[in-house]
RNA sequence: GCCCGCGUGGUGGAAUGGUAGACACAGAAGACUUAAAAUCUUUAGGCCGAAAGGCCGUGCCGGUUCGAAUCCGGCCGCGGGCACCA
């Protein structure tokens, strides 16, 4: 007898694999064609178990789809550009080029040991100057294509530091290194016209139908078309060129109820009166000092400074309204200037309170007269309310057909007219940064802004930088920005913005079916290749990668590097949840609190200790993370118990999408379960058990029960309920007593089952019951129709509802037969005690109910 | 603040309109063993009961239905995103 050692067996059956060359994907017309993706990792040096659930669940799917006959590509690369790598520059020393490529050297090195059916092959990473050269020219294609503009935006600017922050280096409104006060400030930037395809990227949403329903929903809500009136307000009193202000609104119905017209601190009128006005200067650099995020735009409190200005109404030209500059008004959205109607808008009721402004009530509810408000009515639009002003008398109408009425009266009386709006905005990819892809420009004196010369790419980053001081290293690189330009020759300077890592990752999916190309994509391989058929990745990336990954493909396609099927890129998009973990808090003689390593704890059932019996807190579970030390070393885990089991492990128990909890007795209990099912494979080659009809077809009966059980499981991403399945597979053929030929292709099953979750196990055991060649490359077991429907089935009774006694009868029962069964079962006779029936509800295979 | 999810035994979860708690972890009892480990067997939502059985129970409140963890409305709690984190 021998015993389950991963350690001897995994690297053995890796080799095997690798040498058989079972995972380089190669076009194949033969076979239908299966591509899944894993979102690509960004290179900190670490695997941590999220990257192994992640990259599990994609394997589980590749293998799984290479067995059942597919020709599969399974990519793996590194989203290699981004601060940290230029963070470790300044705070270590050193270059992130090196930092970048060595953490991919050691990454790579702790996930080969997964055993992952990944075509190394093809893997980049997007600071490759291969990559972000073909990026390069894709952008001048784009650019040529009119996907491309300059325009001024706002970014967060630490005067002390004399640099960009990214939102999450502004905390509580200061930079995290020099501790300022952040201004926001404008500066020329490169944009993408995402918005030019808001209405395609919004209706095309409704043919993603292997997406998640949420994801669909918040890219839908993210984009949020609305129709609305754009008008004008005649103003008295503004500076020149500002006799009107065009105001967008969702709610012209309200119209009636306007109490205040409001513009965005950054409105061309606010810039304009802050020059010469001191009071609104001041007013105007204070709401500056709010960063640049909608989140803290929106939590700061409300507040408004009046203009002087009046706004006459459009219907009642002696009907004036103030005009305020407010600091929550957006000048991205619609035209960075509303009205107020504070009656029908809680934002605007607060603000009219706080400025003592009227409220006028256009609508109340029905059955109830107009009366003092002590909060804002917001109905539904699709509700039915009494409208009291704006007709000649009281009108009951919904909020929707009042606003189509507005409209189209503006429009009859050339007051306004109506338009469509979206939330979203274009995509700004400048960064002042160095760790990222150049924008291949140059600027001319004479010739202006002019993209490079195609034969010029790579535009690479030069090597010779420090991060000794703040700022863009490429900013201070004379000889690198000095350029020749590529139209008249002369003298120019190169661009030093570097491109988003959006921008990266937005086509990665792509350049994998032809990694190596001279040109961005090949179109035989994406012809082959494309579309993505499983995506997988976390729920936070459901907005923004994803939506400029959709957009990019179509600019792609317009550029001519994708084919039009490929506009969506992804046919199917999994979102995994996080693993988390419990925290272990000590706390130091400042108070301060100490974390620890999950290895350095005793944990008991109540409570928890370090090696040397001080008490820990233990703090309920969250994402893993570096800074609170709830983190569990996939590699660890592998060197103890081998990948087989982290992989069982992270597949077992919780539902994919949600959140898993990382626990060390769950890992153990999955070697257990790993090594008892070796046991039993090996049990069966050392016994000879005659056959037996009865024990034979019960097991022949499970086995079939079991291919068709996790089967579906794995189609539906259902990796938990496969993995229940197979530990009560695992359950019936132990105690199974059949003879040892059907066991032992029970058991050969079994490996084939397991082999997408644990594919060295299931070599493993392949090869001990005399297996033909490699379980990764035997065709996936198909079931027996036949085996699995019951001959009897069982089936509760409810009396009005609950449940008092149960039936077993034959599977093809017809109803009426039921009924007299269940009406001369002796539990129902006795809880009925001779009350009479009314109803007897049968649900076939299901429930009976019967009703008195 | 806005948008989107999630909430079931001591724990992870199963059941997505039809027997709530499959499967597993931790626990308890037993077998084997000099002992421990490993393994195997049994047990297990709560309350009442000797048992049969009954009552209660899926974050909270209400509704729809013969029947609700599941659908609807309102609340509470937790998580994700909010355009320069990736």
């Amino acid at each position: 007898m021998s015993r389950y050692e991963p350690s001897q067996t995994e690297p053995k059956w890796q080799a095997a694999w690798d040498a058989a060359g079972i995972f380089t994907a190669r076009r194949d017309p033969t076979k239908p064609k299966y591509y899944v993706l894993e979102m690509f990792p960004y290179p900190s040096g670490r695997i941590h178990m999220g990257h192994v659930r992640n990259y599990t669940m994609g394997d589980v799917i590749a293998r799984y789809k290479a067995a059942s006959g597919f020709s599969v590509l399974h990519p793996m690369g590194w989203d290699a550009f981004g601060m940290p790598a230029e963070n470790a520059a300044m705070e270590r020393g050193g270059h992130p080029k090196d930092w970048t490529y060595s953490n991919i050297a050691d990454m790579r090195n702790q996930m080969k040991p997964l055993g992952l059916s990944i075509d190394w092959s093809r893997e980049f990473a997007t600071c490759d100057p291969e990559y972000y050269g073909q990026q390069q020219a894709m952008f001048i294609d784009m650019m040529e294509a009119g996907l491309i503009y300059r325009k001024n935006a706002m970014v967060n600017w630490d005067p002390v530091d004399m640099t960009v922050l990214a939102n999450e280096q502004v905390i509580d409104g200061r930079g995290w290194r020099s501790g300022a006060l952040v201004e926001r400030r404008e500066l020329t930037q490169w944009f993408f016209r995402i918005s030019n395809y808001s209405s395609e990227l919004l209706k095309a949403l409704d043919a993603l139908n292997d997406w998640p329903h949420k994801v669909r929903l918040m890219q839908a809500n993210w984009i949020g078309k609305s129709r609305g009136l754009q008008f004008a307000f005649s103003t008295t009193g503004a500076p020149e060129g500002f006799d009107r202000i065009e105001v967008y609104t969702t709610r012209p119905d309200t119209l009636h109820g306007a109490s205040f017209v409001a513009i965005s601190p950054d409105h061309p009128l606010a810039k304009q009166l802050e020059r010469h006005n001191p009071a609104i200067a001041e007013f105007v650099a204070e709401c500056r000092r709010i960063d640049t995020s909608e989140e803290a735009l929106e939590k700061a409190e409300k507040n408004g400074i009046d203009t002087g200005i009046r706004a006459l109404h459009p219907f009642d030209d002696t009907w004036e309204l103030p005009v305020y500059i407010a600091n929550f008004i957006l000048m991205d959205y619609g035209t960075g200037a509303i009205f107020g109607c504070p009656a029908h808008d809680q934002r605007d009721f607060e603000f009219a309170t706080k400025y003592n402004l009227p409220i006028k009530q256009v609508f109340i509810a029905l059955g109830t007269k107009e009366a003092p408000l002590s909060e804002a009515y917001v109905p539904m639009k699709s509700e039915r309310v009494c409208y009291i002003r704006g007709f000649p008398q009281p009108e009951i109408k919904t909020g929707q057909e009042v606003i189509e009425e507005a409209i189209a009266h503006c429009e009859e009386n050339g007051i306004g007219r109506g338009v469509t709006n979206y939330r979203l905005r274009d995509w700004g990819i400048s960064r002042q940064r160095y760790w990222g892809c150049p924008i291949p420009v140059v600027h001319c004196a004479t010739c202006g802004v002019v993209a490079e010369d195609k034969a010029n790419l790579p535009i690479c980053l030069p090597d010779d930088v420090t991060f000794d001081q703040p700022g863009n290293p490429l900013d201070r690189h004379s000889t690198w920005r000095n350029c020749t330009c590529p139209k008249c020759g002369a003298t120019a300077r190169r661009e030093t913005d570097t491109m988003d890592t959006f921008v990266d990752s937005s086509w990665y999916y792509a350049r994998f079916t032809a990694p190596r190309a001279t040109t961005p994509t090949i179109a035989e391989d994406a012809d082959y290749w494309m579309n993505v058929d499983q995506y997988i990745g976390g729920i936070e990336h459901a907005i923004l990668h994803l939506l400029y990954s959709r957009f990019f493909a179509r600019a792609m396609h317009k550029t001519g590097h994708l084919p039009a099927k490929s506009i969506e890129p992804f046919n199917a998009l999994f979102t995994q949840g996080m693993v988390t973990h419990e925290i272990y808090k000590t706390t130091d003689a400042n108070g301060r609190p100490v974390y620890h390593l999950p290895e350095d704890i005793i944990r008991n059932e109540s409570d928890a200790t370090l090696a040397d019996g001080t008490k820990v807190e233990v703090i309920p579970s969250a994402k893993m993370s570096k800074s609170k030390k709830n983190v569990v070393d996939p590699l660890k885990i592998i060197t103890e118990f081998g990948a087989d089991t982290a992989r069982w492990f992270v597949m077992s128990d919780s539902p994919p999408e949600r959140d898993m909890e990382w626990t060390a007795s769950g890992a153990k209990a999955a070697y257990k379960h790993l090594a008892r099912v070796w046991r039993i494979a090996d049990e069966i080659t050392h016994t000879n058990a005659n056959a037996n009809a009865t024990n034979d077809a019960a097991l022949t009966k499970a086995t079939a029960k079991a291919v068709d059980e996790v089967t579906r499981n794995i189609d539906n991403f259902a990796f938990n309920k496969a993995i229940a399945k197979l530990y009560e597979f695992t359950n019936t053929l132990s105690n199974s007593a059949a003879g040892t030929t059907t066991k032992r292709t029970a058991m050969q099953t079994m490996a084939q089952l397991m082999s997408p979750m644990t594919p060295h196990l299931a070599e493993e055991i392949w090869q001990m019951l005399g297996g033909t060649g490699l379980v990764a490359q035997a065709p996936w077991p198909s079931a027996d129709p036949a085996l699995l429907t019951d001959d009897e089935i069982t089936l509760p009774i409810q009396i009005n509802g609950k449940r008092r006694a149960e039936i077993t009868i034959p599977a093809n029962t017809p109803k009426s037969e039921v009924e007299k069964i269940v009406l001369a079962n002796e539990s129902v006779v006795k809880f009925l005690a001779g009350t009479p029936v009314k109803t007897i509800i049968v649900v076939s295979g299901r429930i009976i109910n019967v009703l008195t």
